[in-house]
DNA sequence: CATGAATGAGCTTTCATTCAT
DNA sequence: TATGAATGAAAGCTCATTCAT
C-alpha cells in the first residue's frame, strides 16, 4: 500500500506548506496560489489532497489540536505542582519549537465555528485542573486556590503567545520562567 | 451648521454598527453591504466617512487602543499591589461592558501592521511594570518576582478574554477574581 | 432681466471651468466634482445649469464650433489664395489662443455621436472648397489642384494641432507658416 | 506543449477582440464583458492575458506603433520626393487596411501619458525630415522649402485620417492622390 | 438658488474552484 | 495523478445624479 502512505506524505507536504505560508501572510491574505507555490506543485492539485481553502485550515487547525494533545499527555510521576511546572514548560517549548503552528492560531481564533478551539482549551484546563484537585490533595495549594483556577493558568501560557503573536520581539521562550515563578509558586501552600 | 448630525457623530454611527457587524461574523467575513445595512444607510454612504474597508478595521483598533488607555489611567491612591488588583477589575470590566470591541480584538490581532497592537500591550505592560516597582519599592513583593512579572499579568487577563472569545460559556466578568487570586495574591510577600 | 444675464453669465463660468478641468486631466478623468471645485461652487450647483456630465462636453462642443465658426466667417477682400493664407493663420492663431478649447478637442474627436464633430470640418472644408473654387477661376491654381484638395488643407491644419496636443513641445503658433509654404504656395499656379 | 494555443497567440486574440470593442464604442465606453464576449471568453480570462483595462488600451498602442514603424522602414530606391509619395500611399493604404487600429487612435490621442503618441509622430517627422533632406539634396525642393516641413507633411495625413475618424463618409483610401498631389508635388523645384 | 449628504447602479478586479487534457 | 487555463460569483469602490434643507 505505498498509495496510501504517499498520499498521506503528500497531503502533510501541502499542509506543512499551507502553515508556512499562513504564519508569513495570514490566513485572510494566503491565497490557493501561494501554498501551491510554496508546495512546489500547480494550484490545481491542492484540491486533490483538499477540498477547500477552509479544509486547509481546518487541517491546521486539527494538526495544531494533536499537538496541544501531546503535550497534555503523559506529564509522569512526582508532586502535582512540580507536573503543573513542567507542563508550562512544554507547552510553552512547544509554541516555541513550532512558530508555524503557533502564528497560525490566531487565525484559528479569528475563524469560529466549525473550529472547536473552544474545546482544545477546555481539554487544557481540564488537565490542569486535574493538577490543581491532585495538588489540593497533596495538601499544597495555598488557601483559597482551586481547580476553577486551571483558567488563569491556561490563560498566562496563552496570554504570552498572544503577547508574542502580536509583538515577535518578546522572548516567548523565556517567558515560561516567569509563568511558573506566578501561577505555580505563587499558588503554593 | 451640518445638516443633519455633525460628521463625527455620523462616523461613530458607523463605526459602530461596523464593530457590531464585526463582532458578529468577524471582519473577513463582513461586507461593507453588511456594515451599511446595520447602520440603515445605503453602501457608497460609507465611503463618505470612511476611505475604504481596512479603514473601519483601522478605526476599531484605535476605539479599542483609547478605551483601553483610558482603563490604565488614574488607577488612584493605596498601596501598589491593591491598585493592581483594581487595574485587573477594571479592564476585566472594561471587556465585559464592551463585547464588541472585544470580540473585534480577535480580528485585530489577526490583522497584524499597519495596525499597531504590540504598542497596546507595551503600554498594557509598562503600567504594570510600574506598579511591580512600586510595589517592590513598598516590600510587598515575594522573593523572586519583579517588574518582568508584569507580562505574566498582562497574559492573565488577555488570555481569560481570549478563552471566552473562543468559547463564550466561560463567565469573563467572574474571571477577575480568579486573576487577581493568582496574579496578585500570589506575588505578595 | 438680470436673472437672464446673471444665469447665462454663470453658465459661462461653469463651462470655462470645466474646459479647463478637461484640458488639464482629460474628459474621462475628470469629474463633476473637480468641475465645481474648480469653478468654487458645490457639485450639486453645476445640476443647475447642466443636465448632465456629458452635456458639459456637449457645451464644450458648441462653443468651439462656436469659435471655428467665427474664425472661418469674414476673411475680407483680396486674391483668393491670400485670403487661404489669411485662414490659415487665423485658424492657427485661434487654437493657440484658446489652449483649453484646443485640448479638449482630443475628447470630442473620441466622444463620437451626438456631437456632430463632422459638420465641423465639413463646414471648414465648404469653406476652403469655396475659395479653392474662386482661385481656379482666378487662374491662380496649378495645374491638377482644385476644390477637392480642401481636404488637405484642413488636414494640414487639424493635422499640426493633433501633432501639438501630443506633443506639446511642438510650436502650434508657429506652424502656420509652414502650412501655408506647403499648402498655399505649393498649390499656386 | 500548451494547452490549447499558445498564450501569445490567445493574447493576440483578445487584443483584437479588444480593439474591435474599442473601434466600435470607444474605449471610454468599453466594458471588459464587452472585449469578453467578443472574445468569447469569459470576463475573468481577460486577466489571465492583461493586468488592467488600461493594459489593453497600452497594448493596442504598441500594436500601433508597431505597425507604424514597419510602414515607416524599407522604402526603397528612387528620388527622394518618389519614396515620400510612396510614404504617403503605404499609410494611408495601412491605415485604411486596419480600421480597427485606425478607430483606436482618437482614443490613444485622448489617453495621455503613460502612453507616448509624442513618440510615434516625432520617428514619422524624422523619417520624413529625412527625405527632405535628400531632396534637398537631389536639388529636388523648390526654394523655402526643407526638413522643418515634415510636420505640414505628417499633419496632412493624420488630419485626413482624423477627418475619416470624425466622418467615416470621407473616402480615406482615395486621399493618398490629393495628399501627394499638395505635399509632394507642392514643394517639388 | 445653492448646497452637499446620500444614493445605488455599475464597473474593475480577484480568486476559489473546476475540468479537459 | 497532475496540471493550469478557464470560469464567474462576489466584493470593493466610484461617481453621476438627486433632493431635503
Amino acid at each position: 500500500m505505498p498509495k496510501r502512505v504517499d498520499r498521506a506524505a503528500r497531503r502533510e507536504e501541502i499542509l506543512a506548506a499551507a502553515m508556512r505560508v499562513f504564519a508569513r501572510k495570514g490566513f485572510a491574505a494566503s491565497r490557493i496560489d501561494d501554498v501551491a507555490a510554496e508546495a512546489g506543485i500547480a494550484k490545481g492539485s491542492v484540491y486533490l489532497y483538499f477540498d477547500s481553502r477552509d479544509a486547509l485550515l481546518r487541517a491546521a487547525f486539527e494538526s495544531y489540536a494533536a499537538l496541544s494533545a501531546d503535550v497534555l499527555a503523559g506529564l509522569g510521576p512526582g508532586p502535582a505542582l512540580d507536573r503543573l511546572a513542567t507542563l508550562v514548560r512544554r507547552v510553552v517549548a512547544m509554541l516555541a519549537a513550532h512558530p508555524d503552528h503557533a502564528r497560525v492560531l490566531v487565525d484559528l481564533w479569528a475563524s469560529g465555528p466549525p473550529l472547536d478551539m473552544a474545546a482544545v482549551y477546555r481539554d487544557h484546563r481540564a488537565v490542569i485542573e486535574d493538577l490543581l484537585r491532585q495538588a489540593a490533595g497533596e495538601g499544597a495549594l495555598r488557601a483559597g486556590i482551586g481547580p476553577e483556577h486551571a483558567v488563569v493558568v491556561v490563560a498566562a501560557i496563552e496570554g504570552c503567545l498572544l503577547q508574542w503573536l502580536v509583538d515577535p520581539a518578546l522572548p516567548l521562550a523565556e517567558l515560561a520562567g516567569p509563568v511558573i515563578d506566578v501561577c505555580v509558586e505563587g499558588i503554593r501552600a
